[in-house]
DNA sequence: GATAGTGGCGAGTGCCACTATCTATACTTT
DNA sequence: AAAGTATAGATAGTGGCACTCGCCACTATC
C-alpha cells in the first residue's frame, strides 16, 4: 500500500486524516488500517468505485442515520446502476419481478434498486434470446431466500450493534463474490457428473 | 446504438464486418443484431471488459475448440482477476477452499479460476475482520449446488448443441446478476420479518 | 549536515469505452 | 447534372477513473 495512494484516499474522504503530532508527522492507528482493509475489499473484490465507497463510508460513520437508511444508501451504491431505460422489454421485466415478489410473499417494493437490477438482468436475458432461462427463476429465488436467511441469522447472533452496518455491507458485497465463485465450482462438478468431464 | 460504436466493435473484433455490397455499403443481418445484443448484455449487465468479451466471442465462434475449453476460456474472462498474491491470508484461504471442495465431494480442482476467486473473497473477509462469516459457507454451498443443478438441467433439456456454449456463457454471467439481485430482495424481506421494517 | 521521509496540493498518467473528424466514395433528391 | 446526404474505413481525441508524480516547506534520523 503506497503512501501516495493512502494520501489519495484521505483526500477523497475514504480515510480520516491521521492525527498530526507535528506539522509533518501524523500518526495512524489500528482503525486506519482496518478502514484501509475495508476499502481494498470493497474496491478489489466488491468492484465498487471510489466515489461509491465514499458514500458508503460516510453513511456507515454517521451515527445519526437510522440503520435502514444506511443500508439503503449502501444498497444503492453496491448495486451497479444500469441505465437501460431505453430497453424495450424493461417494462415487461418489471412486471415479472413484481409477480415474482408477490408469488414469493416477499415484503419488498419492486421499484427498489435490487428489483430494478433484477428487471434489467431479466430484460437482457430476453433480448439475448435466452428468455426461457426464466424457467429456473424459482430455484434461484429458493436459493436466495435460504442464503438471505442464513445471512440475517448470522448478523443477528454474532454481530454487535455498532458493527452491524459495516458487516451488512461487507456481507452483501463479499457474499456476492463468494456465491458467484461457488456457483462456478458447482457448475464444474455438475457438468462433470452429467457429461463425465472435468473442466 | 450509434454507428461509430458499432464500427468500434467491428474494429475490436467483437462483431464481424458487414458484407460489402459496394465499396461504401455493407449489409448487416439478424445475426449482427443478435451479436450486438449479446455484447451489450455482457458489457452492461455482466460487467465484462471489451477485451474479455472479444476473447469469449472468439472462443464461442471457434467450432474446432472442444466445448470444455471454451467454457474454460469463458470462465477465465468472466471471473474478475484479482491479484491479491501479496495478501497474507491467501494461502490459508486456499486451504479452506480445498477443504470445502473435498467436504462437498465436488469434482473440481481448487486452483481453477473459480477456486482462486473464492479464496480471494474469503481472504478479504478475514482481513476485514468478518472471518466468522465463514460459518454460513455451508448454506452458500448448498444453495450454489441447487442453482448449478438447475442451470445444468435447463441447458441439457432446452438448449440445442450449437447454442450450448453461448447459453452457458450468458447463463453464467446473467445468472450472477440475477441471483445477486434476488439475494438483496430476500434480504429486505428477511430483515422486515426479523425487525419489522421494510427498507 | 547530508539524506530520506512527510503533509499538502495541483497536475499528470495510463487505461478504457467510446466519439469526432477526416477522406473517398456512392446513393438520393431536385 | 448539381447539391445534399450517407457510408466505410482509419486516425486521433474525449471523458472518466484510480491512482501517481512533482513540488514545496519542513522534520526525523544517521
Amino acid at each position: 500500500m503506497s503512501v501516495p495512494t493512502i494520501k489519495f484516499y484521505v483526500r477523497e474522504g475514504l480515510l480520516p486524516a491521521g492525527e498530526l503530532t507535528s506539522p509533518n508527522q501524523a500518526s495512524y492507528g489500528e482503525t486506519h488500517v482496518q478502514r484501509l482493509r475495508l476499502i481494498r475489499a470493497l474496491l478489489d473484490v466488491g468492484g465498487l468505485s471510489v466515489a461509491g465507497i465514499r458514500d458508503v463510508i460516510v453513511a456507515i460513520d454517521d451515527p445519526e442515520r437510522p440503520v435502514h437508511k444506511v443500508l439503503g444508501t449502501a444498497a444503492s451504491r453496491i448495486v451497479p446502476r444500469y441505465d437501460r431505460e431505453q430497453d424495450a422489454g424493461i417494462e415487461e421485466a418489471r412486471k415479472s419481478v413484481a409477480e415474482l415478489i408477490a408469488a414469493r410473499g416477499w415484503t419488498a417494493y419492486p421499484d427498489n434498486p435490487a428489483g430494478e437490477a433484477l428487471a434489467t438482468a431479466l430484460a437482457a436475458l430476453e433480448d439475448v434470446g435466452h428468455g426461457g432461462f426464466a424457467e429456473v427463476l424459482d430455484t434461484y429465488a429458493d436459493a436466495a431466500e435460504r442464503v438471505a436467511r442464513a445471512d440475517l441469522e448470522y448478523v443477528a447472533h454474532h454481530v454487535a450493534r455498532e458493527e452491524l452496518v459495516e458487516s451488512v455491507v461487507v456481507g452483501t458485497v463479499l457474499g456476492d463474490a463468494i456465491f458467484a465463485a461457488m456457483r462456478r465450482l458447482a457448475h464444474v462438478d455438475a457438468s462433470h457428473r452429467a457429461f463425465g468431464r472435468a473442466t
